[in-house]
DNA sequence: TTCCATTAAGTAGCAAGCTACGCAATATTC
DNA sequence: GAATATTGCGTAGCTTGCTACTTAATGGAA
């Protein structure tokens, strides 16, 4: 009777909404952003398809991800020499550049949505939704990246 | 910190799929069942741009939506004889047909998502999200649809 | 070794969001 | 009444999600 549904989806295009226009200045976009977090952060070059897993995307929505950002000059693709199925996903200077900015974009929304709760309240309100998104995509797991500061 | 938008955009994208899932089988999205819902609980027959304020969607999406509710028999558009820059938008049968199971499936949706939660974390979880809602779109009413039973 | 299954990536095509335009009808103002 | 502003709708073009299918490379089994 509540339609959380609609709730969710209304508040996720609200946000999303003013991230990119908080990142429109330096043509990054807010899924685009997050890649370059989760680049930033991993130890091992990873490939096209260890993206798809972190952030439980399908294949097609990450590669045309990928090769907007590599048209910008934020990654580079090239093939894995020890595995010619597989395409390793480089972060290139100006991809690193965007890290800061990411993160203090990011930083703002929080602060936007949480506006008037309590400590309490959201620590309560995190913990809600992490049941609530287990609940819909059980092996969800909160992507690394390189925002935690 | 804890990047509240990645968390909004993957809830809602598992749940749509879900719910698109759920709807495959009668040729209509969840999108289009909310609007459906709205229609059904008009008063007086809407234009274009009342739906538009009821989800808080721009012109195009809603134009879009219509217009492919329209191919699909689901609705009808026709110019406002009394102020013939508006177009009214008139429910089919066919539409009113899957108000009842768009409320089966909006049911099942939300009884998903909040697997595990008691009575009262619901409503406590329910008042965190409005609040939310409120914090990144002030103007946000939660649309009256025919699905309340 | 050869055959088959699996895995990684590519691509076509669609839905649903958006911005940024333009146009026609109505409302307002002088 | 005429000029101007506003309002409602249309459309082009983009991003980001999806499904479904294909192809190439790897791995395992007969």
């Amino acid at each position: 009777m509540t339609n959380y549904g609609h709730m969710f989806r209304a508040i996720s295009c609200a946000l999303g909404q003013r991230m990119n226009q908080a990142l429109s200045g330096m043509e990054l976009t807010f899924s685009q952003g997050h890649i370059l977090g989760y680049l930033a952060q991993c130890t091992q070059t990873p490939c096209v398809r260890d993206i798809e897993d972190a952030f439980q995307l399908t294949h097609p929505t990450v590669s045309g991800l990928l090769s907007r950002m590599e048209k910008k000059g934020f990654v580079r693709l090239e093939p894995d020499p020890g595995d010619r199925r597989r395409k390793l996903v480089y972060l290139l200077p100006k991809g690193l550049q965007c890290i800061e900015t990411m993160s203090e974009v990011i930083r703002q929304g929080d602060a936007t949505l949480l506006r008037g709760f309590t400590q309490a309240e959201q620590e309560q309100f995190r913990v809600y939704l992490t049941r609530a998104m287990r609940n819909v995509s059980p092996d969800f797991t909160i992507p690394k990246e390189e925002f935690s500061k």
